[in-house]
DNA sequence: GCAAAAGTGTTCTGTCTACACCCATGT
DNA sequence: ACATGGGTGTAGACAGAACACTTTTGC
């Protein structure tokens, strides 16, 4: 260990908090109340304490922010331009989570709310790249294993877990092979129970066991009916 | 930002270089002069100075110790656990580096050298579970696009390939499987040049063309006979 | 009865796997 | 001539893509 000017870095977390309402990817954001880049908005990051590892903080902020834990939450990548925070050398752990709309109770003000993917507003530090970054994952994640039902009510119907693959590929997809393959979807479990729409033939309802999510790829294990 | 403890947080970068030399793969390590963990092995590391992003960090340590670059660097993870580092909180960064013996030069000493990754020494802080993960990651990577060759001589000879693939993918592989998936590999040029072995049938020799190696997946386009 | 979403199979194509023999050279 | 590694093809299983019509319900 040659060098020993790091006595001004500094190490946050940052948090990617993405969920699925009004048809829509949505990021949570906050508005910086201080300089630099005050009425921006930003990702809810925060320093990391000394007495936790950067998976805990991570834990802990979004915690603080939306009340959620025990969720997929995965370290994305650490980002330390020397120039991507004016006037200090932070390095940021980004971090990345999809949670359930439903499981979220946060009072959305004008300083914290839900933002469109689609319709960012201008944002703090490089926190434009980390989202963008963290989509890119997602998808090249979603490939794998199906953590799209991280996004899902409890229950859903085959047609909602579609909606959520199309959001987050960004493209449609057949319904025909969508459902082959959901259906052999390790961890899908099938319910005697359906929809009581409105209007429009009622659908059936599915949930997802506990599955491992790291596994190597979506295996394909046929259910059998109750 | 809500705390505001993180004036003995220090952050490294920790760089993972891997080869291949007597049909083994290596890393290569330096003993630690000091404390803590004075005379075990460790990954060559290095604070990150102000004025440099992680990246152009990795490349300066890797450049300092190998004297190697324009190699294939990639972030890997960054280790941030409380107790990683005795007596301080260092959070680090880990890169990972798979290079070509050939185009090292380093004299290898008491206090710097390969190591067999079947056969390491004890390791200092959390480098045996960096070295680990760097290479699970690095087994992922392979089955995406073609990044052995970063292994290989300039001009290699398939057996040659499949060899770095069996190593790092810790098993062996179907002759005429493999040869027929390199031969569709985007990037292998195939040479008018033949071994000029001691003994044996004279083997073709293939090189790369500088391609990208982010591609999704090893695309299969057939190379025409000069 | 009609509007709207749910639900359902087959064919084709391409990739992966398993597998055994002849070839070219040096000695 | 023989020992050694170099080099080659095919058949079967399986996954992904394309594609259209019937069913069920509320109104």
């Amino acid at each position: 260990m040659i060098f020993n000017e790091t006595k001004t870095h500094e190490i946050t977390v940052d948090v990617v908090i993405v969920t699925l309402k009004n048809d829509a990817l949505q990021v949570l954001l906050v508005k910086r109340t201080n300089e630099p880049f005050k009425d921006k908005w930003a990702i809810p990051g925060g320093y990391v304490r000394l007495s936790e590892n950067l998976d805990e903080a991570a834990l802990r902020i979004l915690k603080e922010r939306t009340n959620v834990d025990n969720i997929y939450l995965e370290q994305l990548y650490t980002f330390g331009d020397p120039l991507r925070y004016p006037n200090a050398r932070v390095i940021t752990c980004a971090y990345f989570a999809l949670v359930r709309a439903e499981d979220i109770n946060i009072n959305t003000t004008t300083e914290l709310g839900w933002h469109k993917l689609s319709e960012l507003p201008p944002l703090a530090f490089d926190h434009k790249e980390i989202i963008e970054y963290s989509m890119k994952r997602t998808r090249e994640r979603l490939e794998l294993c199906p953590v799209a039902y991280q996004l899902l009510h409890e229950k859903f119907t085959l047609t909602e877990m579609q909606r959520a693959y199309e959001l987050i590929m960004g493209k449609k997809l057949d319904k025909r092979n969508f459902r082959k393959k959901a259906l052999a979807t390790e961890g899908l479990i099938e319910l005697e129970e359906f929809t009581k729409s409105s209007s429009k033939r009622p659908a059936r309802l599915y949930t997802f066991a506990n599955i491992k999510l790291n596994s190597k790829r979506a295996h394909f294990i046929k259910k059998e009916k109750k």
